[in-house]
DNA sequence: AACGCATAAGTAAGAC
DNA sequence: GTCTTACTTATGCGTT
């Protein structure tokens, strides 16, 4: 048993733990890199790329949902006077 | 001439910028507590904080901005099938 | 009483939570912009910012909470033969 | 040449983005429920998540760079008479 | 002017 | 169930 801080045991393990986590997040920021080539890719066919983020935004809420807060929103905004388009 | 650390020139400078910075820090602090206030104040009179949140980010824009921004999304929701609503 | 939606009891309760906020947004805007020009004025002084931006989180830990963190960390780190300097 | 907005060729093309988007973005979040787990883990071995936050980011620095930033910390603490441990 | 960074907002999970 | 805390996304800012 030893008591060299830098190879005891409990160490190792904090260390597998660091290692494990740096190589999720490699692969996180992988796809994170790959997102933002796409999206470049897009804007480079004339897209306009803040528009594309509200549609994924918007695909990922099931329908039900979309059309409760869009109706929400309406009577708000009639409720202030606000014309939201 | 003082050689001290703690009672030089520099340092001097130094701990003013961050008084400075603490203080206008502690003011904007007070300000979104009080804006966290008024939310939960309207929500206890039954409405809907994530819907107002919209509404406040919504009239921050100017109209025409507004206008063309949802021509914009309604045209690309068209483009792929979405319903809006 | 009206019905018109523009000028209801519930849509003008709306609206006074609303400018309530947005006042309040206003304030906390200009203090966030009155810190960035002090960081700017520092940093026209010669002073590196990001130095200074960690200095201002570690004085808003008390000296007790800040020493246990600071005493947790080097343990950890030479657990895991991390020369923290 | 059809004109229904569903079937369009550039409405196609918009939809293939946002499916390589999407596509990307699950990969993504699998990662970032890999790491969370990952947190968890360790924290039930009785380790300090916060802290190990700080060393994933510590051990992302080169070592010179991290030096480099410590001593400038070291050298403003001590301008400002700031007791860093 | 585009790029990455840093802050801020919004969202979702977890603790009490 | 609420309320805080952490994570994720979005926006703006400074930089190159």
């Amino acid at each position: 048993m030893s008591v060299d801080p830098n190879h005891n045991r409990a160490g190792e393990d904090l260390l597998r733990f660091l290692e494990r986590i740096e190589t999720l997040e490699e692969e996180k920021k992988d796809r994170a890199d790959d997102i933002r080539d796409v999206y470049a890719e897009a804007k480079g066919n004339g897209w306009d790329t803040k528009t594309m983020r509200r549609l994924v935004a918007l695909r990922k809420l099931d329908p039900d949902a979309r059309a409760e807060q869009q109706a929400l929103l309406e009577t708000y905004a009639k409720a202030i006077g606000l014309d939201l388009l």
